[in-house]
DNA sequence: GTGAAAGCGCTAACAA
DNA sequence: TTGTTAGCGCTTTCAC
């Protein structure tokens, strides 16, 4: 009844359905009406099959199913690397919106190499997952648009975005220029920027240093390059050691406004160590709103993507890809806040 | 040559491994035997096959192969919440792991309730992955030794950890006796512990507290349990009240032991809110070694699980058992060190 | 070295 | 309401 499966060397008995199918006395048929709770199906019927289900300690094998039906109900979740406090966050988000839907979450991290990247977007097998939700760091536009199999794809953050393809972001020009402007509201008017990369600047940070100029020259202030200061890597102690440098090249400023909060985690610190006080002499505000945002002394300023909507408009596109849905790529901004707190209130 | 396949409303033309092997003039066993890099295939066919491969852009279907060979490269890591730092850097690091030996990680959060664990450790399906990695959060040994499924599976962490099966952790009551040891040699006598949890409390609060104890007992020091500071959840804002509160009690401490980093960044902000020095009135110590611990200001000192280790270790067993051993449970230890920064140097 | 064919475990169209 | 059966796309003996 209950055959052997000679498996990679393990050598374990596999009940299927057909071993249940046989102990009830009923056709298979019978046993996947039970399983998927199919109405038609008589109640001496539904527990007769129940119960050699229960004796036998049946679970259907996914894969079966999945080879006829065509879906695996998996999703992948691709960036850079899930340690990153907004990626994990967003990953909690997702996966729990993905949850509710049914799906489960794979996660691949691409490490922001080119490499790893075009491994999401072309992936060599087809039928691992539904559809994909990816946030690029370094692909082309064009890259993205000649790579890209025909699977469902939904493309997050300010990276590059083809037309024919799905993407979700928030309106980064708005939210640093928002930022920017809060601290001049506020008084401040020598800010600098702090954290974009030094040597290729992302597409993010493009973006919001855009943003961060033209609320500066709205203000009439003039921008002075000498208060970008650039890091190296996406880090916090990158930004505290870029931070430091200007001051230590005699850079004065009253404000900064933060690639994201480890940006602004690190300048924080390289502030404190030299003794200034936040907001006292340097109004700070970040980007992300990440959890540790709150935590620290004195608490971030942020701009606070509004991540739940992100995840909900995301899968919502997804799902209608996966429906079949074939139109050119949809491009949607989701919300955003400026959450004030002790370090730029 | 290529079939249209009507699934779930779309209506995907879909390349098959028999299309390649008619356009190619072969079988589909010659198909296979290119793809998998048989040895002993000719060169000719070779190139005849893989330029049908090309014309075609065919990509095998995972889930056919599956079906047949009952591998599915995919593991879960489980655990309570992905954007806990611990938790995804954790992640990151048996991701990475887990893909140099081939496998795809699936990401399963149990928001640390009874009903995601069991989810985890009891699925209703089979076949979905090849193993489980999973850190319990509130289970008791009992219900996972029960539920438990014949899927291989690897315990991390603190908490339940029956005979039978695999588990890998570090030394917690060790290197909580270290943490605190090292306090009491930099002069400290009245120690605090903050962040384990106010009702219930986990293995892992209970593992520290008792290596905490130990220290303070072995240096003749009274243990006094008003020093005792629980925070309501794991986090650093709880942490933070639970220290100030401790502060408005009218305690007195010359050092802290905390839970985690998330608790010790809490106890930093609550300390610097009243003006308390960090190390001079009060040295701090944290536990994971989380990213941020290298940038708070002052920074952490901590207790850093060797996470590589951890990986590679529990991926060694899972590997073990997915191959068939079937032998008792496994217990084995994985190294940490005490890093020192500025907070407790 | 290559081809033919029998499944892997399940679903669903069609019959009864 | 239930049973029969033909695949889903692939791997893998076993012939040739």
């Amino acid at each position: 009844m209950v055959r052997a499966r000679p498996e990679a060397g393990r050598d374990v008995s596999v009940v299927r359905m057909e071993d249940v199918a046989k102990l009830a006395g009923v056709s298979m048929k019978s046993v996947s009406n039970v399983i998927h709770n199919y109405a038609h199906v008589s109640v001496g019927m539904r527990t007769r099959v129940q119960q050699a289900i229960d004796e036998l300690g049946y679970r259907p094998n996914v894969l079966g199913r999945r080879l006829v039906t065509g879906r695996t109900g998996m999703l992948t979740l691709a960036f850079s690397d899930v340690s990153l406090p907004y990626f994990s966050e967003l990953a909690r988000v997702v996966s729990s919106e993905a949850g509710r839907r049914g799906y489960r979450l794979l996660l691949e991290q691409t490490d922001g190499t080119l490499e790893g990247e075009r491994a999401v977007v072309s992936s060599s097998e087809s039928g691992l997952v539904d559809g994909v939700i990816f946030q690029p760091s370094i692909m082309s536009t064009i890259e993205i648009a000649q790579h890209r199999q025909d699977d469902p794809l939904v493309l997050l953050g300010e990276g590059a975005a083809p037309l024919s393809v799905d993407h979700v972001m928030i309106d980064n020009t708005g939210a640093a220029e928002d930022a920017t402007s809060h601290l001049i509201s506020s008084g401040r008017r020598r800010i600098g920027f702090v954290g974009q990369e030094d040597i290729k600047q992302s597409a993010t940070s493009s973006q919001r240093l855009i943003g961060y100029q033209q609320a500066l020259e709205r203000a009439g202030i003039r921008v002075d390059s000498s208060l970008l200061m650039a890091s190296h890597a996406i880090s916090s102690q990158d930004a505290a050691v870029a931070v430091s440098r200007a001051l230590d090249r005699g850079v004065k400023f009253d404000g900064l406004v933060c690639r994201d909060d480890l940006a602004a985690i690190g300048a924080l610190r390289a502030l404190q160590e030299r003794g200034l006080s936040v907001p006292g002499d340097v109004a700070v505000i970040g980007w992300d709103n990440i959890a540790m945002a709150a935590c620290t002394y004195p608490s971030l300023s942020t701009v606070a993507p509004d991540t739940k909507q992100l995840a909900v408009v995301a899968l919502d596109m997804l799902e209608e890809r996966i429906a079949g849905y074939a139109g050119l790529g949809r491009h949607r901004l989701v919300d955003y806040a400026l959450v004030l707190r002790e370090s730029a209130p």
